[in-house]
DNA sequence: ACCGCACCCTGAGCGC
DNA sequence: TGCGCTCAGGGTGCGG
């Protein structure tokens, strides 16, 4: 799933096939709650421009366009933005997979779940965006216009501190985990790295938030930066049907020490990771290691 | 204000 | 082999 890692790699790699090519035109699929912007109305608005920026917000790419405007996406759960001349056996489904030879698995056509794809007049490859449930979002912005989706989120998780992280937690019952995922506290901050900042801080995810000390806020947000941070450097988790823009995964699934590890025995003292629900997630720790 | 939960969606993986 | 069921989960919005 994207979090911020995946977003990051995404935004630095699709960058050069993005910025300042002209769009010559733009199809998309039928209007469903993916668009935000009704389809028609965002071919015409895209049509002719060029994008100036590309920048994330948590888990957001924004693309300012050469007229102000800006094109805001969200990869959601299944979401893939990549290049028309990709190759991945992840753009596949696993049925189309295994019933396709080799060489033929890479190859991926747009299917029904591509929902955007993005023509220049240059006539090179094409970025494509496409995302199985639809949990994913494109919406755009006419200039000056502001979006209460933006204009919610909180600090960018790269930037956490131990006292902004402790000062969100005064007064909050809710467990530790469930603050970490809320995007008006850390933008950009996921299941997998939640995990995996609580256990290589020491802290329990169920813990109420009020009762995580000051010195482990710290902890937490150190960790938590520093485990974003080498997800970026590892172009970030491949679990399920993340990609990067050129078709190539990311290895940080190798790194991770309890996410969806559960029964594994933990890195640090051996004894099997536990997999509980909390706040409809899932969520992984050591009890010997997680006070 | 805060918190828990239902909901949106489709593919994978399971049991029968 | 194939059907039907359950589950996964980011983010929003609602009811308590």
């Amino acid at each position: 799933m994207p979090e911020l890692p995946e977003v990051e790699t995404t935004r630095r790699r699709i960058a050069p096939l993005l910025l300042g090519r002209r769009i010559a035109s733009v199809a998309t699929t039928q209007p469903s709650y993916f668009f935000l912007t009704p389809p028609a109305k965002l071919r015409a608005a895209l049509a002719g421009r060029r994008c100036a920026a590309l920048a994330r917000r948590g888990k957001y790419l924004v693309a300012t366009l050469d007229d102000a405007s800006r094109l805001v996406l969200h990869l959601g759960m299944t979401g893939q933005l990549f290049s028309s001349a990709a190759t991945s056996p992840r753009l596949l489904r696993a049925s189309a997979r295994a019933v396709l030879a080799p060489e033929a698995q890479a190859r991926f056509t747009p299917d029904a779940h591509t929902h955007l794809r993005i023509a220049f007049e240059d006539g090179g490859p094409e970025v494509w965006m496409r995302d199985a449930r639809k949990f994913g979002k494109v919406l755009w912005l006419a200039p000056g216009a502001t979006s209460e989706r933006l204009d919610r989120l909180g600090e960018d998780a790269l930037g956490a501190t131990g006292d902004a992280l402790f000062a969100a937690t005064r007064g909050r019952v809710v467990a530790i985990k469930s603050l970490l995922l809320d995007q008006a506290v850390l933008a950009g901050c996921g299941n997998i790295y939640a995990d995996e900042a609580l256990f290589a801080a020491g802290v329990r995810p169920t813990r109420a938030a009020r009762r995580v000390t000051r010195a482990e806020c710290e902890r937490i947000a150190r960790e938590l930066v520093r485990v974003l941070e080498r997800s970026i450097e590892t172009g970030g988790s491949s679990i399920n049907d993340y990609v990067a823009p050129d078709g190539s995964d990311g290895a940080y699934q190798d790194e991770r020490r309890v996410y969806a590890r559960e029964g594994e025995p933990c890195p640090r003292c051996g004894a099997p990771i536990r997999r509980i629900v909390l706040g409809q997630r899932s969520a992984h720790y050591c009890r010997t290691c997680q006070k």
